[in-house]
DNA sequence: TATGAATGAGAATTCATTCAT
DNA sequence: CATGAATGAATTCTCATTCAT
């Protein structure tokens, strides 16, 4: 069969997108056969190189898509004040809620860097670059009006990040903590961490009392 | 030839060990090949399999080597007060240190569970959760007797490693930093992060002002 | 779209022939491929099919239209007279002119025999066995009027053929000899060849002098 | 099964060459698959992999092999004495018959050089360059003693080549002609083509009354 | 203890071809 | 007349693994 009927081009680029996702943070991006991909989305293995030139060129597609998504949202999401607690707070807010949204996809980009040809590597790692430039800017100027109290921005950055990008790891959709509850714990250890001296907001108390009661 | 002159079967398993965290920890263990360790090693891909059952059984090998020593060597290291900060103190300066280490070590079992087998699977993640309790139990005798403040002991644990264990990431044993002024740095910021209400030694802000002088 | 502006049948079916035979002389016909072929026409793939069957129908046709081209092209050509000598000449120079002129279609046909399916192949030969006639009728007229003196005709044909043919591999049109030259020179050796009394006109033997001053 | 009975590797590599050149020959180098190779061998396609670097080197591995098999035996078998007429005929002799024994290897040489990689072409068409050069050294030399009449050694070089390797595409060792009668009949060719004054030995003479008759 | 020949299964990738539109 | 989506079969090549020696 030449084609099956309505079958449209955009809508199996996003499938196989979507399935490819899936797979590499299952099993990795090296143990992710194609054979495996297309069956999931009904495939034949050779329709694949129809949207990605290869194996390869999949996972960068995949991962500067990712990335550009991060990027871009913070750009529309990000607070216009310039008081960097604030500006902390909303980008742990983003980070959490972007990583556990798209979960799979953060993981994906933290584990298989090594797996990028050469170049490859050296764009997305540009643009990951990027993002982390967002936190240190906001660590930066916080230091400079004492809202932070940090030993060094950029490894504050890494550590923070570490922390937050960690989430991802263990956190699980229908276990027995709520995102915003999640979003609370990790602002209060963030704030903290960087010797941030109001370390939470009274909703935030509010919200740890509870839990220790 | 049988056997070359003065050729040993404990210098050579300890050979295949040593070249394949190096392997793995540069390609993945699914992009490793057993030719190319072998060929790093100086022997023939079949040799391998006198000292491991296969690919996957010598990943778990490893790993659970690895988790045994750190297990071994914290007990052995740890200190005998019970002072929850000073217990904390050092489980950052160990955990930094034996992270510096064997850092690769630490890159392939943080990196390479997924390539696991289901029962070894299992099996290294109890030696890990076992490592991720000796911290969790500093962490609740801090909350008890006040020495910290977190909102959960549990989460508060992956936080902290996942800070900590991101050095690995991107620390450079020839870079601008030591090991000494690293320890230092993440004990400030772990300190802080937990809580405790002594977050620096002077030592540490002496340390701390001649950075941001 | 279905039909650009003044796109025409018959103009895409020479565009894909010319595009073929340049395709099929570099690379090869197994190496060739329709894709390739479709892009260097500005088509897709599919739109071979509606002028050549398969690909393999496509060798065919093209090489059953060389091969007519030529056998037409002589039967124009050829002198009235009877003259073997005179024939032989005119044939010489008809073959090195259409072989030089059509090079790549040349090459094809003699390259290409063994890819086509075995009806093919006979169809093919066929054609390619009345054009060899021609030069073996003319020997044996030769032979028996006493111009020529060869040992066996059909060898000879070959012979001849094959040295003829061979041009076509290493001539350069813009190298240091021109196409009359390559005649002259070529009409010597095989007039030499076949034992022809006269072995050249003083037109080549100027040439030849000219050469060798 | 890991390894047959007394499996050998060198009679394995001689095994492959001499079936991959037979398949060459056969249907092409492109046509040719590998699996089919093995099949012909006995072996799995994999094992070809132990012996040759790609499909591609195998064939680089073949040609240059068969070049320099003849190059080495011309160097053996060629005349010593310096005339002219005594080399050129020792010459034909030579390439008929080592064109004729390995008759499958010289068509592969003349006919696969276009699927080598740029590199690998350069390599056989070096090779190959100095077999033609022993042609035009013989021609070069009875031009000057007067041996031979022909308009340019060079271009002369690759008729005669031409001319005796055609003889491969048709000649049939079980046909009306023994190889004796072979040499005989394209010796006295070339040796007219190139203008030799004596044109051919009685005993060839003989030969060809014999046919005539 | 180690080699080296070979396997067999499966990997990514390519390609001629089909056909609804 | 032509496209563009897709197929399905085949291709080269790789790799963990086996085992006689």
């Amino acid at each position: 069969m030449a084609r099956r009927l309505g079958s449209d081009g955009a809508k199996t680029e996003e499938a196989i997108r979507v399935a490819a996702i899936d797979l590499i943070a299952q099993r990795g991006f090296e143990a992710m056969t194609l054979r495996e991909l297309a069956e999931r989305v009904g495939i034949q293995p050779g329709t694949i190189y129809r949207y990605f030139p290869s194996k390869g060129g999949m996972l960068v597609a995949l991962l500067v898509e990712h990335l550009n998504f991060l990027l871009d949202r913070w750009e529309q999401e990000q607070p216009d004040a310039a008081d960097p607690l604030l500006r902390l707070r909303a980008f742990i807010d983003f980070h959490i809620r972007s990583h556990t949204l798209r979960r799979r996809e953060v993981f994906v980009a933290n584990m298989e860097l090594r797996s990028l040809a050469p170049a490859d590597y050296r764009r997305v790692v540009a643009l990951r670059r990027r993002y982390e430039d967002i936190l240190t800017g906001i660590l930066e100027d916080g230091m400079r009006t004492g809202a932070f109290h940090v030993p060094d921005a950029r490894i504050a950055t890494f550590a923070v990040l570490a922390m937050l990008t960690g989430v991802g790891t263990w956190f699980n959709e229908s276990g027995r903590l709520g995102k915003r509850e999640l979003v609370d714990i990790y602002t209060q250890m963030v704030l903290q961490c960087v010797g941030a001296r109001i370390a939470a907001t009274p909703a935030q108390r509010k919200a740890a009392d509870r839990r220790s009661a």
